[in-house]
DNA sequence: GTCTATAAACAGATAGAC
DNA sequence: GTCTATCTGTTTATAGAC
């Protein structure tokens, strides 16, 4: 019967997003760490609780497996840029932008490494994306920005180094977590000191702006 | 006779370390882009213009060959900070260390590149100068930056996330060329772009917090 | 679908000629 | 000192049992 057929070919779907999910999720640990060429498949698997072979059954190989893995982690990565807009209050714009960075950046630090890992080593499975639709969407807020320039609610800066300023701050404190839980002996997941870093940010990066 | 012997040990001696030189420079470029797992020792023989063997010659392992090239890149990768001290004045000292930063990151891409592959891999061989001379040093300037405040010459700000937000932007527009190349258009050999940066990071880092 | 066993390719390191 | 050839251990990927 075709309803029935139907009903368990989803079934059958659906578990098999599932395991790919599990295994992309097990990538993204190991390759967060050692980027493509460093990490070992037979890491993965360990990590997956499967055996070596059974991600081959599920993807075709390595740099596959690694694409896919990718693809995951962009989709969140380069959202919250896209709710700026021009009708917004620019204080409170620019801060709701800053408290998601740096959400998402406690929140999955192996996907922020795994994104600087890949840009690191040239982009050559991303570049197309960012020549593309993170180009776009970058002008388009470029433009936004100087909307409120122009407008006199914000003093003059050049925007896109203000976006820039604020990629860098958020990707560092959790890419290079080790290097500031050496010297601080805090990591973002101490609350009072990832307040800290986020006050300064708002500081010197939004209210410095604030006529 | 002795004086000729010893003359004809020290050529050989610095012939030694050119060849030692030329292969740790190779190496930068190799492990600034795949990592210590992920280079191979073949494209290090092939960017120095030699065998793979014959870097086996000069060192022991791959391992030995990263750390020296790690050891070559520090140095002169945390001088910049110890420049500052309480005597200067603020808006000059912090620009000349952000100026510096700079510098170095568009003289050495490819340092800047290692030193965060290595902090994003855990630090596993820098960890033990972190906790002890960057951490003392980070100590010794947070004391400095808090002797401003405290004398009312620069606004109330968090000495260490200062810092931290200075490493940040001079590390991402290094590190990030490519993604800032895509997006913009430019990179830091550009003057112009060069120069937009920089006057950004000091408006938002450095005259916000002048009185 | 998942596993064990194994093939095939690769990469670090060594041996030995020159 | 430098090379080519080779050894040895790994690693990706496949074959085939269950």
């Amino acid at each position: 019967m075709a309803k029935k057929e139907l009903k368990e070919e989803m079934e059958t779907s659906a578990k098999i997003l599932r395991k790919k999910e599990n295994i992309i999720n097990a990538a993204l640990i190991i390759f967060s760490q050692d980027g493509l060429n460093g990490a070992r498949m037979e890491s993965i698997a360990k990590e997956a609780n499967i055996s070596k072979s059974n991600i081959f059954y599920y993807f075709q190989n390595k740099e596959v497996l690694y694409i896919a893995v990718l693809e995951k982690v962009l989709s969140e990565w380069l959202s919250p840029l896209s709710e700026i807009n021009i009708n917004q209050d620019p204080k409170k714009a620019l801060q709701t932008y800053i408290e998601a960075k740096y959400e998402m950046s406690k929140k999955s630090p192996a996907a922020s490494r795994l994104y600087a890992l890949e840009i690191m080593q040239g982009a050559p499975h991303l570049m197309p994306v960012l020549k593309g639709p993170l180009k776009r969407l970058v002008r388009e807020k470029v433009s936004v920005i100087d909307g409120w320039i122009a407008e006199n609610k914000i003093k003059p800066v050049s925007a896109i180094h203000l976006i820039f300023h604020i990629w860098a701050v958020t990707q560092h404190y959790s890419d290079f977590s080790n290097q500031i839980e050496a010297v601080s002996s805090h990591t973002l997941r101490n609350k009072k000191f990832a307040k800290g870093a986020l006050d300064t940010s708002i500081q010197l990066l939004v209210d410095s702006l604030i006529l």
